[in-house]
DNA sequence: CTTTGGCACTCCCATGCGAAGAGTGCCAGG
DNA sequence: CCTGGCACTCTTCGCATGGGAGTGCCAAAG
């Protein structure tokens, strides 16, 4: 266990190190924290925290660095989640409050987060199966040929083209539609599925293959990996990673790119908090000397999607971890709302 | 005017400058390419390239390098489009094939461009007031509360809520609805205005304000600012750009960000055939090293969007060129097929 | 046992210098 | 008008040097 003020010696490195970017010594440390000591006890402490891998030197006779363990405890002991002040709050309100539809929320709330942080911001659309069914809407376009349209209490709206086997008419488009919404409106979307099982068994024999085959369209827009959109934003703060960067920028914005290397980034986050995983904690390789904070968002109790940052391991947790929670918070109000 | 020959010399030194990416002497020029003529020729035909404003020099004693004018000249009249091979070609079509909807489309188009070329791509949603009217679909969501759905031709769905002032029945809405796609169905939205502009005066009075409230929604969502999306990839090979790019990198990511700027710098292409903007052409200033190459891609005869690519002037032209003239004529197949 | 000041040591980094290389411009001759 | 030769310029690289920052260890004091 290490002392309280080896603790503190830490916290200092971490703050010291995330403000200047550049390796810090023992004299600059008891200049700047008045830790009450003298060089040559911190140079102990040091060696001892080196010794327990929280932090670490580029190379002898430099300064010491944190390693990833080194975030971490400062993270999970030594800092909070520093809240957003009031103005900055307001501010967050009414930008949001300005979105005319979900893109348009989402959009604003990836330039918000950009800027709050000055980093990469992720922010992932409200899950399908995690909302729940407003209305689904049948259009006939042609004789065999109709538009499915679901639209979910988040304001998402999803549509698919549907090419039935046979002709379908009006009245059928009709009694489909009714039946449809009868059963799936305002439940959930993980429901759907045992909700419209049976629902080819009330219409005439001809009529049964288009029907099942728009349920079989509605439910393959369900599935995983067509559900899961995001948009990402402020890839221009990657330039402020380090001066190292042509190697370290690349591989993040091919991971940026790559839909299921995010989702998978935002989506391990279990926790209700918000969840921060530091360096190597990232499972992709490309990622490895950044750190990404997520929370979940949802318009009530419960989260539908995730949204975060993506930064050099370098950053301001407490800060980042404040603006991360509240443009969560009060995305989750507009949504409600709408 | 300048001599046969010379035009060959800075043909020569383009091609060398994009392959090699370093400023190319008379000697290595004589040595790659049978010019016929010895280094000295070659240096003072340099020297009256230079003269003219097509070449340049880093420094004293470099070689030379082209200017945005002779890059200029040499898209113009040195050299053509290179066409795809029928592989590529194939497999072009294959992948654009794959795709489920119209967000899809695009994402898949992006990703393909960016391949192809290796650069940034950037691809415009169908325009709304290019595309004609497939469907407009009205939901009461509440007594009050009615969602505007917006269909149109090439697969693009817009919607927006609408508060009315007043509650409205099912059966107005019912009316409403048909009145309004009878009118529309089949237009283009630039006539929608003008058909709908007397649709108020066939409702009851009570009715008439909220007709009035979706039909200004409906015109709302027309304006062009709020018509226009768009869809930018492959953003990780700028880290191709040159290696001092901390400083070119930057705002051209800016830039790209800008929604409204990535639009301008389509927006401007007029010609019907692939546009290149080279260097300080775009008004952009962060741009003003980059080069950008669009051409309009539509279902039919007319252009309803736009798709480029942007990359360093240092580029191949004729190859992204004619990636650029491919991708577009796939993606308004594809799209006139839906 | 912890803290402190002193001191030698290590390693990075900026600076300066010199040599090498690439490329040019100019000139005189074919 | 083309060509070969030649002097000149400018960058780039390697190398040695000195300064500086920071460490580790030790012996003494609290």
């Amino acid at each position: 266990m290490l002392s309280e003020r080896r603790l503190q010696v830490l916290r200092a490195i971490v703050q010291d190190y995330v403000g200047t970017e550049e390796p810090v010594g023992s004299k600059a440390l008891t200049e700047r924290h008045n830790l009450g000591v003298s060089p040559a006890t911190v140079r102990n402490d040091m060696a001892a925290l080196e010794e327990e891998g929280y932090i670490a030197q580029p190379h002898t006779s430099a300064g010491r660095i944190p390693t990833d363990k080194g975030y971490r405890l400062f993270v999970d002991k030594l800092a909070g989640v520093k809240p957003m002040t009031a103005p900055e709050r307001r501010a967050i309100q009414n930008f949001l409050e300005g979105a005319v539809d979900l893109d348009d929320v989402v959009a604003r709330t990836v330039r918000l987060l950009a800027q709050l942080t000055r980093q990469v911001a992720v922010v992932q659309y409200p899950s399908l199966t995690r909302s729940t069914v407003r209305h689904v809407e049948l259009l006939s376009l042609a004789p065999a040929r109709v538009m499915l349209v679901l639209i979910t209490d988040t304001g998402r709206v999803e549509q698919r083209m549907v090419d039935c086997p046979a002709p379908f008419g009006e009245t059928s488009l009709a009694d489909l539609r009714a039946r449809l919404n009868s059963r799936v409106a305002g439940r959930r979307f993980s429901d759907v599925p045992k909700l419209v099982e049976d629902l080819p068994d009330a219409f005439e024999p001809e009529d049964r293959g288009t029907v099942s085959t728009v349920l079989s369209t509605l439910l393959e827009t369900l599935v995983e990996e067509n559900e899961e959109r995001l948009m990402i934003g402020g890839t221009a703060n990657l330039t402020r990673f380090g001066h190292d960067f042509p190697l370290t920028i690349r591989p993040v914005l091919e991971a940026l790119e790559e839909q299921v290397v995010l989702l998978k980034l935002l989506g391990e986050a279990k926790d209700p908090g918000v969840t921060v995983r530091i360096g190597h904690e990232n499972a992709h390789e490309g990622l490895n000397s950044t750190s990404v904070v997520s929370v979940g968002y949802g318009s009530g109790g419960e989260a539908v999607a995730k949204l975060g940052v993506v930064g050099p391991t370098r950053m301001d947790y407490p800060g980042t971890m404040g603006a991360v929670r509240a443009v969560a918070r009060y995305v989750g109000q507009i949504l409600a709302e709408s």
